[in-house]
DNA sequence: GATTGTTAGATTGGATCCAATCGACATTCA
DNA sequence: TGAATGTCGATTGGATCCAATCTAACAATC
């Protein structure tokens, strides 16, 4: 038996509108990489693909514009945005700068069960090996720790750029295969502790390793 | 005599499209206060008043919707977002994260004439008398500071929460008046000096002073 | 041989038209 | 009387159509 609110639920999941579906399907597409950098995106063409009008689909392009994943040039269309070092590192500078806040305002607000929520987390980490999935729970990982900030507009822009690092995430993988789980485990004993200098030191190691570790990961393609 | 320089100058600054010139003047009229907080965004009225379809119209509000400019609700329409206590909290949050790390990134690389021409945006400010211009002042005088930290994201990023802060800094300066010059004549004389240390801290001071003046300002105005 | 002009095809930008949805008010029924 | 239902106008979401612009290939000119 299938109760009203399971119903909600399902139809919940669906979007409302067709630029909505459009929207969060390609940028998905995107991040996953199953649109490669690069890649144009006729209008027409994905107009097909979807089974709607033009019109969804360049209200979509437009927001997803607006978040920086895709290039747009008058009369001439859109493309999947190119990634770079530059743009790796861009994107460190400005997670770095959003998590440090978030963490800051949401630590002393942090429960004990936000804590064992965080360490579950970070168990699931160890026995995944799929790499799409691993970018989600470190995700969670790090937002879960941020949660408590109370500042709506900052928790969304550090988890844009959380999402947006996952494109990234699979090129650093393929070289370190680690992805920091000493750091994770030091910003939750910090944060247990109630140390916020720590914490901030131990967030900060941890997006430092591992931009040194796509450095190098991009320096020994180039060679 | 216009060198060709001038007029392709001249020629750059009008609209290669007009989605891009409703989206700029919409987003003008939202931060000038032009259309207060909590307007509703009729799109066939703005296709009167601009002289478009209402196509153009759409797809700029969608684009602002990714700025966190207006606020889309299906089949109900946009309106100009509210401001809040919180929302000014939040985006004073966010530029402490971001214009931390834009100015760590930057100092390294910044030159005696960058300074110079930042010490000379101080002095217009303090010749300044009109609100709607000391905001732009104020941001130039930010934006320079950071421009030598090569992370074009992160400085886009950066300048579009300061364009955002313009929207509270008529409150803040109804009741304060002054705009933190000290703090930012503090910022130069650190950078000067090299110090980071002491240039962050003189940033800090600088938007927490701006932070207690607002909630000052939102509390008098509540009782 | 290199540059410039021309033309055809593809693709996007914008206008207009129709359908779906929402809010408010009137109506009905318990 | 008050809650639920039905209808209507306003407004938006989406489809289709036309015009403007870009790219590429080829012809013409110097």
């Amino acid at each position: 038996m299938t109760s009203l609110s399971d119903v909600i639920e399902a139809g919940g999941r669906r979007f409302r509108t067709a630029t909505e579906y459009v929207a969060a399907t390609l940028k998905q597409a995107i991040l996953t990489g199953a649109l490669p950098p690069g890649t144009p995106l006729r209008q027409e063409d994905l107009a097909g693909r979807f089974d709607v009008s033009r019109m969804p689909i360049r209200e979509a392009l437009r927001q997803l514009e607006a978040q920086g994943l895709v290039d747009f040039e008058p009369h001439r269309g859109a493309i999947v945005v190119e990634i770079s070092l530059a743009d790796a590192l861009d994107n460190f500078a400005i997670r770095g700068g959003l998590e440090a806040q978030a963490l800051r305002h949401s630590l002393p607000n942090l429960t004990a069960a936000d804590l064992d929520r965080a360490e579950e987390v970070i168990a699931e980490i160890d026995r995944e090996d799929d790499v799409s999935r691993m970018g989600e729970l470190n995700r969670r990982f790090h937002m879960t720790l941020y949660a408590a900030a109370g500042l709506p507009r900052l928790l969304a822009l550090t988890e844009q750029h959380l999402v947006a690092a996952d494109r990234y995430l699979r090129f650093h993988l393929a070289t370190d295969g680690d992805m920091g789980q000493v750091d994770h485990r030091a910003m939750i004993a910090a944060c247990r502790a109630g140390d916020q200098v720590a914490a901030l030191a131990a967030l900060d190691r941890h997006l430092s390793t591992a931009r040194d570790g796509l450095v190098g990961f991009f320096e020994s393609r180039s060679a």
